[in-house]
RNA sequence: GGAGCCGUAGUUCAAUGGAUAGAAUUCCCGGCUUCGAACCGGUAGGUUACAGGUUCGAGUCCUGUCGGCUCCA
């Protein structure tokens, strides 16, 4: 059940309850306080309710209902008007009772200390489910941007202990033959010695692959190569599987230099994992596990090869061995769905995956729940939609791909030379640095997620590297200056500030806006969106700046209003800083 | 052939079924002797692909058509 924990709106649930069981209809108090919203005009009040879901039981129109809930509703406390505006009714607060409960609530810390729901189920997020081998490009991005941020989301809301976050790389497979079959047979072993020691070495593997894949290809056309190649893959995989020869010796050797490439990713984007599942350490137990389901007979055979049929559920055929014995994707993410439940305990499972895997997910939920998984129901898959470039797809096998630290470094760049320069001289090699990375996390990582997740992305790196509108750096540059503000204007307003002084309209306009944070961040960790949050602390900035041009602080008619409105960037300032940080963005204290 | 996602300003995108469909960008105009101009204000730009339906109310839900992308055999 949803907590009331916006102050506001729970200040007017109680009165409008009593006012509308008057009326004669019985309204539970979280259905008031879920239909109190914002007016579209702040002239108008700081929050309405709609008394649509009263008139239908009333049997009167929605702005009759509001008229005779006005009648019967008692003064609140801190209300100064309620007005009836056609279907609903506007509540206007005083300044002093937006200030008291918005501000004094952000400043002390209190509105980012309480989870905001009870009772959630314990949740696993997986994402980043990138292959070894291979390097990872802007796709993979939006991937771990997406999954990091619902994470930080979902404890945020549903409390730490709920919520676990694991990756599922896939290091086994045949784009692993493929790439040491070309080190082997088209690169040589000199080449692999050079490369042992050298920094680049998992972006080397990366390109090997690419190649090997590009030369399997053009080879495929003659018969007797074609046959060849797929003779030395085989030999390849048997090794893999056998855990034994030259190749599996390469493929552990070499899967680490493709980890390590992984963790250097995820350190720059501040990602941890509770949990790594292995795919080669699910894979041979994934087969084990469906024969015993199929021992059980809770598994259907059909043309020799294993699985069960949603024909009838326009699901098709869910494959999960095949004739000759071996397992498939599905067949590894049953295996792994198994141990999260029964080793984690997990209630609820997400997975965050791209489009085109729906149908697969699809399948493998269904499955999972004929065999006896109840955890299926709670099992989303929250699909994205990819990376493209302006001129079609990005594909690691045909080798046209946007490094992902290419981009890293190429907005770090940006940033250090195109806007930290004037301060070459001012600040210290190690603050230039740090806050380059800084912003240029802000820009990437804000960049991947403030587009809805099924609409694709064009990635066109002239356009990432625009830093101006709606972006990253602009909500970061709103923090940094609210922390230069407070750091040059020499008054507390710790112990106390008079909140009745904020009377502006950008001041009234800000703080209300201010309110629904924690609204928004529930709704978007309920609906996987962390789109709708982007928008959220865009508006917030967007909101400061007015505030900013409008309101001198440093040249305010006195000092208590000076005092009152550095409380009120302060909060501001808070509200970025810790939204941001749901997105995975860090903020600097100067830019 | 079957299924899924998308279609909103010139462009890129917003809008839990609710009040006048909003931003950014481009063009043009205005604002630094003033707390940081990576900023602010203004002008211009719309048959929400099309046609029906559901209801007090549809960009949003349902059906169909067209167009783009994807998956399955």
């Amino acid at each position: 059940m949803n907590l009331m924990f916006e102050p506001l709106r729970k200040k007017l649930t109680l009165p409008l309850v009593t006012a509308i069981e008057k009326c004669g209809v019985v309204l539970l108090d979280t259905d008031v306080y879920k239909f109190l919203v914002e007016p579209p005009n702040p002239e108008m009040g700081h929050l309405a309710f709609g008394c649509f879901v009263v008139s239908k039981s009333l049997k009167k129109s929605p702005a009759i209902a509001a008229s005779e809930i006005k009648i019967h509703l008692e003064k609140i406390a801190g209300v100064e008007s309620v007005e009836a505006a056609g279907p609903y009714l506007n509540f206007k607060f005083s300044a002093l009772f937006l200030a008291e409960n918005i501000l004094k609530p952000i400043l002390s810390g209190k509105t980012f200390s309480e989870k905001l729901v009870n009772d959630a189920p314990k949740t696993m997020i997986e994402y980043s489910q990138p292959n070894t081998h291979k390097e990872l490009h802007v796709g993979h991005m939006r991937n771990l941007c997406l999954g990091d941020s619902l994470v930080r989301l979902h404890r945020r809301s549903y409390g730490d202990d709920k919520i676990i976050s694991s990756t599922f790389p896939g290091d086994v497979g045949t784009h692993v033959a493929k790439c040491l079959w070309y080190i082997k047979n088209h690169v040589g072993l000199n080449i692999l010695d050079q490369k042992r020691n050298s920094p680049d070495r998992g972006e080397w593997l990366g390109q090997m692959y690419s190649a090997g894949n590009i030369k399997l290809e053009d080879e495929a056309i003659v018969p007797e190569k074609f046959e060849k190649n797929k003779k030395e893959l085989t030999l390849i995989l048997k090794q893999l599987e056998s855990a034994q020869g030259e190749f599996f010796d390469l493929w552990k050797e070499t899967r680490e230099w493709s980890v390590q490439l992984m963790q250097k990713t995820y350190q720059w984007a501040d990602v941890q994992f509770d949990k790594w599942y292995w795919e080669s350490d699910v894979d041979a137990d994934s087969v084990r596990t469906i024969k015993k389901y199929f021992d059980a007979g809770q598994l259907i055979e059909s043309q020799g090869a294993i699985g069960l049929d949603f024909e009838n559920e326009k699901l098709g055929f869910c494959l999960l061995l095949k004739s000759d014995g071996t397992g498939l994707y599905a067949t590894k993410d049953i295996e792994l769905a198994r141990r999260k439940f029964e080793d984690y305990k997990i209630e609820k499972s997400i997975y965050v995956v791209d489009q085109r895997q729906a149908l697969h997910f699809k399948q493998v939920f269904r499955s999972l729940l004929h065999l006896g998984f109840e955890q299926a129901k709670d099992c989303f898959h929250l699909q994205y939609n990819f990376v493209e470039l302006p001129d079609g797809a990005m594909s690691s096998r045909k080798g046209n791909i946007i490094p992902l630290m290419l981009l890293v470094d190429k907005m770090q760049n940006h940033v250090r030379t195109e806007y930290l320069s004037k301060y070459e001289s001012e600040w210290s090699i190690d603050e230039l640095n740090s806050v380059s990375v800084c912003v240029a996390k802000g820009a990437i990582k804000y960049g991947m997620l403030r587009q809805d997740t099924n609409k694709k992305i064009v990635f066109d790196m002239n356009e990432w590297l625009k830093l101006d509108g709606e972006s990253g750096p602009f909500i970061q540059y709103s923090y940094a200056r609210i922390n230069s503000l407070i750091k040059k204007i020499n008054v507390n307003f710790n112990d106390g500030f008079d909140g009745s002084l904020l009377i502006h309209s950008t001041e009234i306009k800000l703080m209300q806006h201010l309110m629904n944070l924690n609204t928004q961040i529930l709704l978007s960790a309920e609906n996987y969106k962390p789109a709708s949050l982007c928008t959220y602390l865009y508006e917030t900035a967007k909101k400061f700046n007015a505030f900013y041009h409008d309101c001198s602080i440093n040249q305010a008619e006195s000092i208590e209003l000076k005092k009152s409105r550095l409380a009120l960037a302060a909060a501001t300032g808070e509200t970025l800083k810790q939204g941001l940080a749901l997105l995975g963005i860090p903020v600097p204290e100067r830019m």
